[in-house]
DNA sequence: GAAAAAACTTTGCGCGCGTAAAAAACTGTT
DNA sequence: AACAGTTTTTTACGCGCGCAAAGTTTTTTC
């Protein structure tokens, strides 16, 4: 730096102050640094300008399972407006693994960054865990809501999402049972089951819930296996099944081709199947999914704002706010 | 460390060295230092390590599109290995961009890793940029290769790949026209032409190929609008089709059910699809996709010891080597 | 055109650690 | 008990930059 100052012709405190913000030097300053910038190509060493930040321009995403294109797009998303707001967003996912997401929030404390987005396991997550790293970084908690930690919670409003889709069944059809894992990782999937017996309810209907075994993020196959099952035992009281997400979904129909059950929502089929998430390749399946549509740009884009916003203020904001995104109808073949 | 240090009754070196590797102090003063590890939780702050160090003991994972379910499943194997090695791998996703591919090149430089694991966009990677990155990073391509760069390739047997299903389908049922893009950004996808051309004409038959219109990463998108424009024109000559990856087959799927074609090899069907890849969503099609299955956990751990072997030697062992892995094949009901 | 404000330069300290060299303490061996 | 070999301590420097204070120059204001 004290080189490429001199080559430049400014000092290096002057430099350095350049490159913390461009616009807080002189226009004409900032001009000679930027022709010399050209020449040179000189760039300030990360490891010796974080040493001594406090602010390190760097946010952690960390996610529950990569390997999810759900969590892929979000992931996505919010690197990109990361990017924008001129920050190095670092991407992480525990791949379904509680003592990963730990170890990864551990090494992300050393990183220093500025703030985290942390969509968190679940129920298996270590809370104290979490709870210590949200006092520690600032943290805004997406997807996956826990109580009192973080910021705030940018999240969908799932008993909308499963009000919503319920509605929609009953009004075209019989009234859905609800398909889902005995022991769901995901609270929101919670929430989507009282949203439908709620919704059941208010519609007169009596709710039914069709539980699953199985433990980990393989959905699909969770959702193929438990929904050969189920049908064999005749455990859908109905001809059409709401599951708890569009995963387990797809699974199902994968089930239901292999028992040969025909799902769509015209005359000639057995079954409609609906789902939740308006995952990436919901609308390639075969029916094509009807679902909930999350709303990733909404989410994604609320979630930094909302980190940015805290960063920002010089007061720690735990607003300890609850955003919630209402879900959208998207009507495809299957139910 | 030098407040750590005297709490463990030893000097601020031992306690480097200690950092640096623990066999390398003695067993006695080892224990000392991680008794007082457990009682004061001490941490070297990363960045004046890497300040000081020239190897870095981070690895970067670069993948041309992470919402893709196969590249996400690659680099959460690679991930894990490079853990496991005791390393700190930091993922990054160029989203479907050459412009950020070269600008996480471009980053990564900075963070200074002692290697990187690198699957380029392919046909739009920007050459030159790639090119000069790997002479200044250890760099081990894999996936897609490019001709001259990186210290080995790690891929899979793309001809291998074609031939395989080819012989598989000619010998089960008609022979296969191949399904593909136009302008593919997968070089891959060339070579697995080529190996369906070849296989085609050994076998005595006339190879058919049946290319669509599309840009970028919507592969099952560009299959299923391809597809109902190629279903409409009559343009598959056989009723099987062999389509370039498992992508384009699963729009291929959706275009098949919206046109009310039957896919499957029952008699009752009217067309076979297979697939290239076995991608982790095939085994739920519907009907389930037959493909031909790429060793993701040979290629993953087999790119890691690769990277690692180079790194560790002290010559820049350049062997610019060709690794490629076998398919193996998977019968589903598609074909 | 002078005063006030803003931008810049100079100087110098410190961040937390790696690392080298020499001295000291420890280890096992005869 | 004396020796050689190994490990640790002491001492000291440097990494590349942020940042603060004081002095200097440039720009803005009336």
């Amino acid at each position: 730096m004290e080189e490429f100052a001199s080559v430049s012709g400014v000092s290096r405190p002057t430099v350095s102050k350049y490159f913390n913000d461009p616009d807080s030097v002189r226009a004409s300053t900032r001009k000679r640094i930027e022709d010399a910038l050209e020449r040179y190509d000189y760039r300030p060493n990360i490891f010796a300008v974080n040493q001594n930040r406090k602010l390190t321009k760097t946010v952690g995403i960390v996610v529950p399972y990569l390997a999810d294109p759900f969590f892929a797009e979000i992931a996505r998303n919010i690197e990109q407006h990361c990017i924008d707001a001129g920050y190095r967003p670092t991407l992480f996912s525990a791949h379904g693994d509680p003592m990963l997401e730990v170890e990864i929030l551990d090494n992300l404390r050393s990183l220093k960054p500025s703030g985290v987005l942390l969509a968190p396991l679940g129920r298996n997550s270590d809370r104290r865990a979490i709870e210590a790293f949200c006092k520690a970084v600032p943290t805004v908690l997406f997807d996956s809501f826990l109580q009192d930690m973080g910021i705030t919670f940018i999240g969908s409003d799932s008993r909308q999402f499963s009000q919503l889709i319920v509605e929609y069944l009953c009004r075209t059809g019989s009234p859905p049972c609800f398909f889902e894992m005995k022991a769901p990782a995901n609270p929101n999937a919670n929430r989507r089951r009282q949203g439908y017996i709620e919704a059941m309810e208010g519609l007169g209907h009596t709710p039914v819930i069709v539980q699953v075994e199985g433990e980990g993020w393989a959905f699909e196959e969770i959702g193929r296996a438990g929904g050969i099952k189920a049908l064999a035992a005749e455990r859908f009281k109905t001809n059409t099944v709401l599951c708890s997400n569009d995963r387990l979904a797809i699974g199902l129909l994968t089930a239901c081709y292999e028992k040969g059950v025909r799902v769509g929502r015209h005359e000639s089929c057995d079954l409609r199947v609906a789902g939740q998430d308006d995952h990436p390749f919901s609308r390639f399946t075969c029916p094509p999914l009807t679902t909930v549509a999350q709303d990733y740009d909404a989410i994604s884009r609320r979630s930094v704002t909302a980190l940015f916003a805290a960063v920002g203020a010089d007061t720690q904001t735990v607003t300890n706010e609850r955003i919630l995104f209402e879900g959208r109808l998207v009507m495809r073949d299957s139910a």
